[in-house]
RNA sequence: GCGGCUGUAGCUCAAUUGGAUAGAGCACAAGCCUACGAAGCUUGGGGUUGCAGGUUCGAGUCCUGCCAGCCGCGCCA
């Protein structure tokens, strides 16, 4: 089946060329197709000769001319040396008009890959108890948009909402429930996450302050008030821990009042990913303490093949090229979350299979990820069943910054809750969405309240989300509530328009679909082929963000395609087209620009409203 | 102290992994709705890519050294 990715085509006939042109070890790398960023220098470049030219000694323009002559272009365009030798590429309107016919099926060009084996992507990340903060949105947006790619090129998602719901906080939280006699049926995710930082606050013993209190011989009272807190704070510690013990021990009550806290916090994060349209649902939960019992064996395992040692009471893991070893177990005899991680990866490349796990999690645990990825590189626990080795890697993303660049603590983030961001979004692109609709003339006038909603709701997710996943998620970035609601400029909202635009013209088009479908293409207006050019490199791009794991590659190519479009309908009348043949080339391009943003749209996770 | 990340226009960010004159959005200035949705389009000003060296025909990108900010570093998760 023919291609329509012409940088494909390009470095598969340049590689002939080269091949033929040039011998030995100089022809060997790749052809350097590039996407030239001014059209003066046509369609695509090709920059091997200069790379080449060095490895051999010679004149550059004198490779591009052997290689250019040596290379099958014809059925393509045409090429022409410029500059010190760049081979410049015009493609023909053939080869796009028979790209076109390609991309233009079902599949919109982006063919399949699957793999053997299935990746798992870890993503949210929340803790029971504890209220989800615009932090945990780049780890739930990012992981899903990640799974969306790769679940369109044909690989099996794994989605793993690896749940903080087992350990010391937990046993907290319950122990300060219980003391303030709270009816665990009737809580919220709110009351929850007060107590857990009431529990915190109780736990924090001030033993240096009341040191402090007695080297500076500071008055009796303050002494002892600084004693009585620290009293409280050990007998809660005291009480927590008990809680833990029975918890651990499987006490009915404690085990039915810890389940009633995963349920309260995880329909709240199910809520949530609903509005935030992610496909995250119960059966992608597995809490910590689903590897409980496997945590002494995984100790166990890393003892018995000498990789770890006895170290001031804790057991740990060393690592031949750092000092900085891997904590697995407490001196006390208890598990850390580096021993859930390990008997994690156990799970998910022994029983499920995974040939790939990928953790989208806060860069500040990228040395706690490359430790547990050396340990398990050591203990061989990578390898699957046929031999393989399955892939470990870490998106980090950076934090989310209040106004003072600080990062965003519980006590500021505590002022914006993900819900009150997603509610803020929605009621502004709501707005929006009626002031538009009430104005005389507009395609939207009259629409009902109901649809209003929707679309407003559509419009104000598509614009927190963009805001989030149109950036390199390594970056910190200030919270700014105008910014990530913003629907002008390089923003979802103007992805949407581009898309709700053309379903208004072709409803206004009034022809039939097969002789849409069955159009000539026609693309002589410099608008309609650089169009058409935004169009042909979408599947690759696709591939490629799937590769990186890097969304922002997607929404950089929708935004070039939205404004592509912007570009060609100011430029080109589609319904008042000079002639037949041209209206309905115009309507053919737009509809197919409307399926491939309506496409890019869902894989990042929006909603492609006809009408907005 | 050791390690990591970041530094690009007034602000927020890109830059197809080493290619030609570093691009968008916001803001600012000037135009464009009796041609299909102005959440749009066109045009303009705005840059020593933190600093200094180096490699290369070519560096925002690679190497070295500084500077600044942030993050992490054995019994929290």
């Amino acid at each position: 089946m023919a291609s329509c990715d012409p940088k494909f085509d390009l470095e598969q006939v340049f590689s002939k060329g080269i091949a033929m042109a040039i011998n030995g070890e100089a022809a060997k790398g790749d052809a350097q197709i590039k996407a030239s960023n001014d059209n003066k220098h046509g369609d695509f470049q090709c920059n091997a000769a200069l790379a080449i030219a060095r490895a051999v000694g010679a004149n550059p323009r004198d490779i591009a001319e052997k290689i250019l002559a040596a290379t099958p272009l014809s059925a393509l365009g045409t090429g022409e040396i410029a500059g010190p030798g760049f081979i410049n590429i015009r493609l023909s309107n053939s080869a796009l008009q028979t790209m076109l016919d390609r991309v233009s099926m079902d599949d919109l060009g982006i063919e399949p890959a699957p793999r053997d084996h299935a990746i798992v992507i870890d993503l949210c990340g929340v803790n029971v108890a504890k209220q989800m903060h615009v932090g945990h949105l780049r780890s739930t947006i990012l992981g899903d948009v990640v799974a969306r790619l790769h679940e369109r090129l044909g690989r099996k998602v794994l989605r793993e909402n690896h749940l903080g719901d087992w350990g010391l906080p937990i046993a907290m939280t319950m122990s300060a429930l219980k003391r303030q006699k709270r009816d665990l049926k009737s809580l919220t995710l709110a009351d929850l996450n007060h107590a857990y930082r009431v529990a915190q606050l109780e736990a924090a013993t001030d033993t240096a302050g009341l040191e402090a209190a007695r080297a500076h011989h500071a008055g009796p009272h303050r002494i002892i008030e600084l004693q009585t807190q620290q009293d409280s704070a050990l007998a809660a510690e005291q009480d927590a821990k008990a809680t833990l013990l029975r918890l651990q021990s499987g006490d009915a009550a404690t085990v039915a009042a810890w389940q009633q806290l995963i349920n309260v916090t995880m329909m709240e994060v199910l809520e949530t990913a609903r509005v935030l349209g992610v496909r995250l649902t119960n059966e992608h939960s597995r809490g910590e303490s689903f590897y409980r019992d496997q945590l002494g064996s995984t100790v166990q395992a890393f003892i018995d093949k000498g990789l770890a040692q006895e170290d001031q009471g804790a057991m740990v893991v060393r690592f031949a090229d750092r000092e900085r070893p891997l904590l697995i177990r407490k001196a006390d005899g208890g598990f850390l979350y580096s021993t859930t991680d390990l008997a994690a990866v156990h799970h998910r490349v022994g029983a499920l299979h995974a040939g790939e796990i990928l953790y989208v999690v806060d860069a500040r645990q990228r040395d706690h990820f490359r430790d547990v990825f050396d340990a398990i590189h050591l203990i061989g626990w990578d390898k699957l069943a046929n031999g393989t080795q399955a892939k470990l890697s870490h998106l980090a993303f950076g934090s989310v910054l209040g106004t003072d660049k600080k990062p965003l603590k519980t006590r500021s983030g505590e002022l914006f809750t993900l819900k009150a961001l997603l509610d803020e979004a929605i009621a502004r692109g709501t707005d929006q969405v009626k002031l538009r609709a009430n104005q005389t003339d507009s395609p939207t006038e009259g629409t009902s309240d109901q649809e209003i909603a929707a679309i407003g709701r559509a419009v104000g997710i598509a614009a927190v989300k963009y805001a989030d996943l149109s950036g390199d998620p390594i970056k910190d970035y200030v919270f700014d509530l105008d910014r990530m609601i913003a629907f002008e400029g390089d923003t979802g909202p103007y992805i949407q328009y581009a898309h709700a635009r053309i379903a208004s013209l072709l409803t206004k088009g009034a022809a039939t679909e097969s002789s849409i479908s069955n159009a000539a293409w026609k693309f002589d207006h410099a608008a309609e082929r650089a169009l058409v050019l935004a169009i042909l490199s979408f599947p690759a791009t696709i591939k490629m963000a799937a590769d990186l794991g890097s969304p922002q590659r997607v929404c950089g190519a929708l935004h070039e395609l939205a404004n592509s479009y912007a570009t060609f309908y100011q430029a080109c009348p589609v319904l008042k087209a000079p002639d037949d043949a041209t209206r309905l080339a115009r309507l053919r391009l737009s509809l197919l620009t409307k399926r491939v943003l309506a496409q890019g749209l869902d894989l990042l996770g929006m909603d492609s409203p006809d009408r907005m």
